[in-house]
DNA sequence: GTTATCAATTACCTTTAGGAAAGTTACTAT
DNA sequence: ATAGTAACTTTCCTAAAGGTAATTGATAAC
């Protein structure tokens, strides 16, 4: 039974790996989250000047929307004059800390290995 | 100057995380090495009808040659009648590893809590 | 009343990812 | 000669991702 329960846990794995894969795949949501992390919540416009670099109004909104959807962020509507909207990580977002740092890790590790071919 | 070097270390924390999106990102490539980490080494035909699942022929081969070019797995023809063809992670794939570690913890986590919501 | 700012949205378009189905090559077994 | 198997490859197609540029609505400053 053993080896059931052991397949059985892989298929969950495979199931949960999909799943983040299905949010969080693509080419922005990890730059958004890092730079969240990295510079605290920042307005619409500063994540489109400075921190993330190359993403268009369009694909932020969209990204935005979807990150706020799935509880990574949140969208908060300030009283200024314009008006601003800051957005923040939500706690449940640190839970993609881990995975951020270790794709940096790796994107460091594999840059000198394709370099060294 | 310490400021300039924390900003500095952020825009190559963001290239590092854009490599390696540039790379994983997408629907298959960590489910590949997921299975190959959990079952070992495989043949073509297993990754296709056992352990990925739902993949097709035309985007497994090509996703195994991205990542063969990158160096995350190796392929072997075996001597054996008809041809059969080994692929397995790499050394430096084990780099992968804490990636989708964190992917999957995170999975987990972000299911129980949307099922919240 | 014209111009500017912020946070988008809309329309339009191109590129990439990915899937389905059939075909290919090389070999073996019957 | 025919059928089967493994590992692809090819063709054709659709859907999703992503980009560009212009526009909108609310407000304020000049």
């Amino acid at each position: 039974m053993d080896e059931n329960v052991c397949i059985e846990t892989s298929k969950e794995n495979m199931l949960a790996l999909k799943d983040s894969l299905e949010l969080l795949s693509g080419k922005w949501k990890f730059c958004i989250l890092l730079s969240l992390y990295i510079y605290g919540s920042q307005r619409f416009k500063d994540l489109l000047a400075n921190s993330v670099g190359g993403i268009s109004p369009k694909v932020l909104s969209k990204e935005l929307q979807d990150l706020e959807n799935n509880l990574l962020i949140t969208r908060t509507v300030n009283n200024t004059k314009p008006v601003t909207v800051t957005y923040a990580l939500t706690k449940h977002a640190a839970e993609t800390q881990p995975v951020i740092n270790a794709l940096i890790t790796f994107g460091k590790k594999h840059r000198s290995q394709i370099i060294a071919k």
